[in-house]
DNA sequence: ATTTAGCAGTCTATGCGGTTGAGTGCTAAA
DNA sequence: TTTAGCACTCAACCGCATAGACTGCTAAAT
């Protein structure tokens, strides 16, 4: 990236800020009200002029005033933001939130969700821990009707899945517990690959149902999908809406696609746990959030269960706030994932 | 309410129904051209007006057409609608959705609000299945951290809860699982009150550990929140954002305010397990809804496991094919619930 | 008593021209 | 290199006129 002198970065970072705090282009003139320079309002536009040269900033129109670039915006994320830390005041705020009470998993996300949203008036996104190489803490069959069998498995750190199937011969409960026990007799602890090799081991002596039902423990174990659709968490969404970028309607329903179908989450993070991502603009390769920013960051244990927190509003963005905030945020979740899931 | 003439009735019909499809104010001469009435565009007038006099239908402006009034609306689904059923073709559509697979009730649940979604344009939300008094299945206690154990409670059923709670000295996991043991063999099979009452029977052989495992044990199955938040999956406000009432930004944002915090679902709600309710402009009571209208159907199973279906729409809605649909889908929802938690 | 043709009246939506004012870019001087 | 000064641009706003979509009413027809 090309080098600015101090003074246009000086520039850079004050139509940065008055731009994000009041969605209105800048002009020379508020810039040089803004103090902090001793020039008059006519260098200025020499220096915003070469600015918008080098890619950094930008024109509605010919008689408005700057508005940041995608570019300007990563420059100042980058190189001029430095490294915030949240002010002891807001980490406070935040701690005792969390430490109201003891609550499950799922409600710690929606709880990091709300805090990120009420904290930074953005729409947050919080994705449930995901375990790399889940081991079987527990199995259980429940008979419900003739035919039909819930499955109940149990997952090292308290994760839940469940499900159904059906039965060819009738079986009463006391049978299915006993299969049950014969199951969590051989593969507690196990991963899937352990299910598989002790499976194949004992081949023989497994019956049919018995094997049905390791199949189906198997796919439960090995899916990409171990992370329900539901194990997403949002809030905020009402906030961003207010920002001034989404009266366009277009914008809104980008927006809002985009948070009802997070997927392109999993192609979006790259951070790994203790970092913090900024994606400005889409980053180019997500069409419809051209106009806004994310901050993602990763929580939980690398290579063992990592989930993301993040938040979605305009590029107009409060980046530092952002970014100590979200990173705040995802700390705590890593202190609640060891505490859940040992270390 | 009055009784209208027939010719009153197929006009108030017809005006509703262009209006359904049209979202724009219906003029005389454009239901003179929908053919069906045999008298002149001022004839209808005349008419138009008297339906305006008994408040069933209204006027944005002097001289722009009608539109129907929440009165008229009423009238119309009771009176004028009959009883829909859906058509053939349709449920197969849905039926076909729902057997494609063996899911967990969570994925059920957001298939249910995908389907009411994608096959009316509304937003769609479902509720989890509430069961009134939950019988205690599977009780474990699960070491993680030193001072930490993770309860794992598993209802009849399925459901699912988990909690965390902090050990005053340190126990092993061996001693836990007894400890686990030792309260299945209590209280499996028990509801809240059997827990409490077989509690007090045998206070004497309980330490001090194991009387607040089961005080959490009696929290979690007695709390009015027995339903995590998260528990409540919606789509399709992607759908319904593009509706022409939501292009103005206050209308578009009660709505999703309406969505973000569906407490309210709660008061509305009044259809019994089998009925469907219809709920237009927010019934004068949810002011921020006043132009959005409501059907919801409970599925389940009265007096055992009950949630809600139901979509969100504008009030200038679909109501025969909403209705027809989310009745059908109720209904599917109910026969998943007895798979699922048994007769 | 109803129905209807005809017409006046109403109100929105659209388009146009003029004005204002904020802000830039350039030039020439400091 | 900086700056004062000025011409130029363009969105936003306002007022005004016009078109056109409807209604409501009246008086005649059925």
């Amino acid at each position: 990236m090309e080098s600015l002198t101090a003074r246009q970065q000086t520039i850079l970072s004050l139509v940065i800020q008055q731009y994000i705090g009041s969605a209105v282009p800048v002009s020379s003139k508020s810039i040089l009200e803004a103090g902090g320079l001793i020039v008059s309002s006519a260098t200025i536009r020499n220096e915003m002029a070469a600015l918008e040269e080098l890619g950094f900033l930008t024109h509605p129109h010919t008689s408005a005033g700057r508005i940041p670039t995608d570019k300007g915006y990563r420059y100042f994320v980058e190189r001029l933001l430095g490294d915030v830390e949240l002010p002891l005041n807001d980490r406070n705020t935040i701690r005792h939130q969390f430490h109201q009470a003891k609550l499950e998993m799922a409600q710690w996300m929606q709880l990091a969700a709300a805090v990120l949203a009420r904290s930074l008036r953005s729409a947050a996104l919080v994705t449930s821990p995901r375990v790399e190489q889940p081991k079987l803490r527990h199995i259980e069959l429940i008979s419900t009707q003739s035919q039909l069998v819930l499955m109940i498995v149990v997952f090292q750190g308290g994760s839940v899945r469940q499900q159904m199937l059906t039965l060819k011969e009738q079986m009463d409960q006391s049978a299915l517990s006993q299969v049950a026990n014969r199951l969590n007799n051989l593969f507690v602890a196990q991963d899937v690959s352990g299910v598989r090799s002790r499976t194949n081991e004992r081949l023989i002596n497994l019956n049919d149902f018995e094997l049905d039902v390791i199949r189906l423990l198997q796919d439960t174990m090995g899916s990409d999908e171990r992370t329900p659709t539901n194990e997403i968490f949002r809030d905020g969404l009402t906030e961003v809406l207010q920002e001034r970028e989404f009266e366009n309607q277009v914008e809104a329903n980008a927006l809002v696609r985009a948070l009802e179908q997070p997927d392109f989450l999993n192609d979006v993070m790259r951070a790994r746990v203790g970092t913090v991502q900024v994606v400005i603009g889409g980053e180019g390769r997500w069409r419809e959030l051209s106009s806004c920013s994310m901050v993602l960051a990763r929580y939980g244990h690398e290579g063992f269960a990592t989930g993301t927190v993040g938040v979605l509003g305009p590029t107009r963005m409060h980046y530092g706030r952002a970014i100590s905030t979200v990173r705040y945020v995802a700390d705590l979740m890593s202190d609640l994932v060891t505490d859940l899931y040992g270390d």
